[in-house]
DNA sequence: GCAACCTTGTAAGGCGTCCTGACAAGGCCA
DNA sequence: TGGCCTTGTCAGGACGCCTTACAAGGTTGC
């Protein structure tokens, strides 16, 4: 009857283990954020606050990125305009092209964010034990810098499909 | 120029990391399971194949397990009904009641995706260290106990919201 | 200098997944 | 027996994302 979590039944895959901690931790998040004077903002618009920064952005870029669509984000900035997040200013160097952008709000929301999600780490580093939260952070970035480079900021401009080995 | 990962601009807040690995390890799993026999299983059905076993359960129960609705869950049953992997028998103990169970190829279908689980996770642990992925597991373990208990089979009997304090 | 081709962003429409609201049928208890 | 709760279903809709198609602007080869 008293069986380890390594016996079968009981068991649960490790995308499912990594995925309830990602939707708890990001639930927290967002139940503090939707309380402040940012709570417009929606799970989406992640994709625009966590690539864009200082010059801006092409549509183009994000979505590789972010790997949607650029209808999709296309919708997403809309979206952001409208609620007086982000802009869209012509790019100097290709008329075809706008740089998406952060207005002062969105900037101040960015940060604010930022904050958020790291008090939030740290209240699990109280929780579950700030050596294990932080070599669980490590060996996160290790595998998202192979596993999902276009995504990671510092190695958005590295060859693609390395992984692949 | 060179900034370690903890500054400010290329840090990735810890759901973000999470999400990645666990989308980049569910996709290897979903490669090979679109290769196999059973490559009409989509991610949706995971919440029948995840929570149903043996005498079966009642819909009721994998949408609280699953934390979506009854309709929703409705949905998923019906699509996998019709494609071989799941049956609605009465409840003896309750007329209104049906128990949602797999069929033979269901459960052939479940056992083939742990093994597949069980695979990935072994060359993850091959890629990135035994040790490093046990001790991910075992704080996985730890947190989903803690912030999803409902969705831990072991755990699916205890009282609820556990995680307030 | 110009035609062919590629890139950037947008418009329109569709699909999958999940939701809310409303309800019939069956169980539970005074 | 009547009122109330639970189980599962039907209908309709929201949302996030996709595919197809296209206009406007670059880029390249001759």
């Amino acid at each position: 009857m008293t069986r380890s979590p390594k016996d079968t039944d009981a068991w649960i895959p490790l995308p499912g283990l990594l995925e309830i901690a990602s939707d708890a931790l990001f639930a927290e998040f967002r139940a503090e954020l939707e309380q402040s004077e940012f709570g417009d903002i929606r799970p989406t618009h992640g994709c625009v606050f966590r690539f864009v920064q200082g010059q801006g952005l092409r549509l183009t870029d994000i979505a590789e990125r972010a790997k949607l669509t650029k209808q999709s984000v296309g919708e997403i900035v809309d979206d952001l305009v409208e609620r007086g997040y982000a802009q869209r200013i012509p790019d100097p160097d290709d008329r075809r092209a706008k740089l998406i952008c952060l207005t002062e709000r969105g900037e101040t929301a960015q940060a604010y964010g930022r904050k958020l999600f790291a008090k939030v780490e740290k209240r699990w580093a109280e929780r579950y034990g700030a050596e294990r939260i932080a070599a669980l952070r490590e060996l996160l970035e290790e595998i998202a810098a192979r596993e999902a480079p276009f995504a990671v900021p510092e190695l958005a401009h590295a060859e693609p499909e390395l992984a692949s080995a």
